[in-house]
DNA sequence: AACCGTTCCAACCGCTTCGTC
DNA sequence: CGACGAAGCGGTTGGAACGGT
């Protein structure tokens, strides 16, 4: 496939934006739209590329950007985002849906990294640096990692499942198999989450009730590989935090984790998963939180917060009962707007 | 005032993904 | 199904602004 030739056309300007080339960029897209980006640079009067003047609207022109200043709440929402989803700006961004992923990836570059690394964490991993090394708290970081590990592969399959539902749509197949109620619940009133309980109903419906789940620990292991990703599952991972979730006590084995499938059988094809996706995404049920009490995080970013005031002690970063890392980062995801932010 | 190092961010580059034919 | 063009995305860079000496 050969590369599109952009900006090395001659007689094309690069560089920095002048108010007269914004304002003609403006008026044309205020009036027409966009269109094609290609097309528009010549209908627009301007001599850019149309890549330029897409970067040009949407980091700078758009009317609903909010500019300036980053708030305490949004950088608590942009770090708790990129705990989970790693350096995926764009998927951050849609979080904080008045911020540019090039913004956000600006300020995390030179605010927010820096920031980490003086707290004694490592910016990609979240992790305290000593911790990172497996040297102390390996159960924690385990659960942390698992827990992360659990929702990347949530997030990764709320996207596998908005651009399935989508291709439904399309196909006339689709019209013939779903009835209007389904179809209107599909595709018009979509949660503004969706989870992965859900990928786990529709392989279900395909497959016994055993590959099934196995097919989605498979993607969340490997089929819906996450960049964020730290540890694979074990089964005896996946059976903990099923038992956890469950509010099993005692080992975790999957074979007990089968038998909570089985006991759960009885309430209904989805009432297990239901359940467990509850405990997993709720930010106001606190049954997996209590139930493991292994996975309770001291919330750094309360000591993040004291940066903007006095000194900040690295050592309270990973102070015990200070709140629950994850369980905000799990509000932040499952808000209405995706972040509590707005 | 001049120089130098650092910070910040708009813009660019090039790879990937998506849609169409 | 593969080729191709368009758009999306994340990494990187250039240079203006700023602060320290």
């Amino acid at each position: 496939m050969g590369r599109s030739p952009c900006c090395d056309k001659e007689g094309l300007k690069k560089g920095p934006w002048t108010p007269e080339e914004d304002q003609k960029l403006l008026a044309y897209v205020q009036e027409h739209g966009h269109g094609s980006w290609r097309a528009l640079p010549p209908k627009a009067g301007l001599q850019r590329c149309g890549k330029s003047c897409r970067l040009r609207w949407t980091n700078y022109l758009r009317p609903d950007i909010k500019r300036g200043k980053f708030s305490l709440q949004e950088e608590q929402t942009i770090i708790q985002l990129h705990a989970l989803l790693g350096n995926r700006w764009s998927a951050i961004a849609s979080h904080l849906p008045k911020r540019t992923d090039n913004e956000i990836k600006n300020y995390w570059n030179t605010h927010l990294k820096k920031r980490l690394v003086k707290m004694g964490l490592d910016p990609a991993t979240h992790k305290p640096k000593n911790h990172a090394l497996g040297c102390s708290q390996p159960k924690q970081i385990a659960n942390l990692s698992h827990m992360a590990q659990w929702e990347s592969a949530r997030l990764e399959a709320e996207a596998r499942i908005v651009r399935e539902s989508k291709q439904l749509a399309s196909s006339s197949l689709a019209s013939q198999l779903m009835n209007a109620a389904s179809a209107s619940a599909l595709l018009s009133s979509r949660p503004p989450c969706l989870d992965i309980l859900k990928v786990w109903q529709g392989t279900w419906m395909r497959s016994s009730r055993k590959d099934a789940a196995a097919s989605l620990f498979a993607a969340a292991n490997g089929n819906l590989e996450s960049p964020t990703s730290i540890l694979n599952f074990s089964d005896n991972m996946v059976a903990g935090l099923i038992n956890d979730s469950a509010g099993y006590r005692g080992p975790c084995t999957a074979e007990k984790a089968n038998g909570g499938y089985q006991e759960e059988q009885n309430k209904g094809m989805m009432g297990n998963s239901m359940e467990l996706h509850d405990h997993i995404t709720d930010p106001n049920c606190s049954t997996i939180y209590t139930a493991a009490d292994s996975l309770r995080f001291p919330s750094f970013m309360d000591g993040f917060g004291d940066l903007h005031g006095s000194g900040q002690d690295d050592n309270a970063v990973f102070d015990d009962n200070k709140g629950n890392y994850w369980s905000s980062i799990l509000s932040v995801v499952n808000s209405p707007m995706g972040s509590p932010v707005f």
